[in-house]
DNA sequence: GCCAATGTAAAACGATCGTTTTACATGTCA
DNA sequence: TGACATGTAAAACGATCGTTTTACATTGGC
C-alpha cells in the first residue's frame, strides 16, 4: 500500500518537471527504483500510472487546502505553489497532453475540479451565509489564474489573487 | 511567406487538440499536405515548428485583443476562447510539455507573456490614469484563470472573469 | 520443506519517434 | 538550353516508445 505510494512519490516529480509524454517508462522505473514488471503489475499501464499520480496529488491537495475562509484559502494556495512547484496545474497539463481522449485522466481531472469548486462553495457559504454562485465562479478563476500564472511569474501571483479575492468578498458582502 | 503561414495554420490545431509531444511529424506533414523534407527546410526541427506556431498565434492574439478598456478586453477574451478553443493557454502547455528546457519555446512564451502584461498595463493606465501595478497583477491572474478554467468549464468562465474585473476596476477607482 | 506470491534484471517485441537521404519532377531565369 | 532552386514521394536511419516475456532470487504461511 505504501509501496505503491512510494512509487507515486518518486514518479510525480518526473511528470511534473519534464511533462507526461516526455517521461519514458525507463526513466520512471529508474526513478522509482522498481522493475518495469512490478510497475505494470501495480498500475497496469502508463496511463494508469498517470491517473494514480493525479489521484494521490488530489489527496494531498485536499488536506493542504482544508481551511475555513477565503483569505486562508489563497494563503494556503500560495504555500502549496511554493512547496509543490509552480509549473501549472498538473491535472490540466495531463488533460492537455492526452487531448482529453483518455477516460482515466478525464475522470481524475473531473474529480479534482469538482472537489475544488465544492470546497470554494463551502467556504463562501460559511463566510457570507448566502449561496452566491457568482462569487464562487470568480474565486475559481482567481485560483486557476494563480496556479497558471505562477508558471512564469512565480508564487507571488498568489498574493495578487489573494488581494483580489478579499476585494471581491467584501464587495459581495456589501 | 504565406506558404509557411499555411503550414502553421494546418499544424496548430493538431498541436492544440492532441498536445505537442503526442503529435508526430508524420501526422503533422500529412495535415500540412507537405513533404517532411520541405517542412525541415523551412522550420529546421520540430522544436522550430512549435516555436513558429506559437509566434504566429501570438500575432493573431495581439490583433484580436487590441482594445481600450478592461471590460472590452475580457469580452474579447471570451470571443477568443469561443473561436480558438478552450484547451488552456497553448504557450504554457508548450512550456510544460518541454519542461522549460527548450530555449526557443521559452523565448516564445516570454515574448507573449511580456506583451500580455504590457497590454493590460496600457489599458489600466488609460482607464485610471494612474500606474496601479497591483491592479494589473490582479487582472493578469483573471486572464490566466479564464484561459485555464475554460478547459473544463467552458468559455462562460470568461464572463465570470469579466465581472470580477469590473468590480476590481471600480474598486480601484475608489 | 515446499508452494505460491512477489520481487529484480534484462532481453525482446513491434511500433513509432525525429531526422536525413535518395531519387525524381517541376518551373524559372540566365 | 541548361543550371538551379524548390517541391514531392518514399525509404532508411538509429533511438526510443510502451509493453511483454523469460529466467531467476527472495520471502512468508501451511
Amino acid at each position: 500500500m505504501d509501496f505503491k505510494k512510494a512509487i507515486l512519490e518518486a514518479v510525480e516529480p518526473l511528470f511534473d518537471r519534464n511533462g507526461f509524454m516526455a517521461s519514458g517508462m525507463d526513466r520512471l522505473t529508474d526513478a522509482a527504483g522498481v522493475s518495469s514488471r512490478t510497475l505494470y503489475k501495480h498500475f497496469g499501464s502508463k496511463t494508469g500510472l498517470m491517473a494514480a499520480v493525479l489521484d494521490e496529488r488530489d489527496r494531498r491537495f485536499r488536506s493542504r487546502l482544508d481551511v475555513q475562509t477565503v483569505d486562508a484559502f489563497f494563503a494556503a494556495l500560495e504555500d502549496w505553489i511554493r512547496i509543490e512547484g509552480a509549473r501549472g496545474c498538473l491535472f490540466l497539463r495531463a488533460l492537455g497532453e492526452t487531448g482529453g481522449d483518455t477516460p482515466e485522466i478525464v475522470a481524475a481531472v473531473q474529480t479534482q475540479k469538482a472537489f475544488l469548486r465544492e470546497r470554494i462553495g463551502d467556504i463562501v457559504r460559511v463566510q457570507l451565509d448566502e449561496p452566491r454562485e457568482d462569487l464562487v465562479d470568480q474565486l475559481l478563476v482567481l485560483f486557476e489564474g494563480a496556479t497558471a500564472g505562477a508558471a512564469y511569474r512565480g508564487p507571488e501571483v498568489a498574493s495578487a489573487a489573494r488581494e483580489a479575492a478579499d476585494i471581491l468578498v467584501s464587495n459581495a458582502r456589501k
